[in-house]
DNA sequence: GCCAACGTTGGC
DNA sequence: GCCAACGTTGGC
């Protein structure tokens, strides 16, 4: 199984709303870094939920629950989406700046290339931050 | 609101 | 194929 992240302004689309509708199409990404990874995420998968610009923490964690298919949000046939469903909420939100604060989290892609919206997690990275919020599941 | 980082577009 | 111009993302 592997780990990732991925990332939503909450004015767009916040973990709360997700929460609210269990199942999401995790649509819109036009960028080809991100892609490569929607690809490789398998059913089952775990991925941090970060609310980006506005929160900026990992609020929570989702799992795929369908493989990559065509985008519904546009006809082009480059771009793919998976659907992701509400795993497990954080028992408190890890912020950037406690990401930042941290040694063994300093090789993070967040931290490395912050732009790239869908990216993997290392399964060190992702125990430190399970542990961090207090988390088990 | 600013700006760095990065991707895309289009002229040559 | 290069690169300048421009647009977007996202932290500060």
């Amino acid at each position: 199984m592997k780990y990732w992240l991925v990332k939503s302004e909450p004015k767009v689309y916040a973990w709360a709303t997700f929460v609210k509708e269990n199942y999401t199409s995790w649509d819109g990404i036009r960028n080809y870094a991100a892609r490569i990874h929607l690809r490789e995420m398998r059913t089952g998968d775990l991925c941090f939920f970060y609310h980006s610009n506005e929160g900026m923490n990992i609020v929570g964690i989702a799992t795929v629950s369908k493989e990559h298919y065509s985008d519904p949000t546009t006809n082009d046939e480059r771009w793919i989406s998976v659907e992701l469903c509400t795993h497990k909420q954080l028992s408190n939100p890890i912020s950037l700046a406690e990401i930042k604060a941290t040694e063994s989290l300093q090789n993070m892609t967040l931290l490395k290339i912050s732009r790239l919206s869908v990216q993997p997690v290392t399964a060190a990275e992702w125990k430190t931050i399970l542990k961090m919020s207090g988390t088990k599941l």
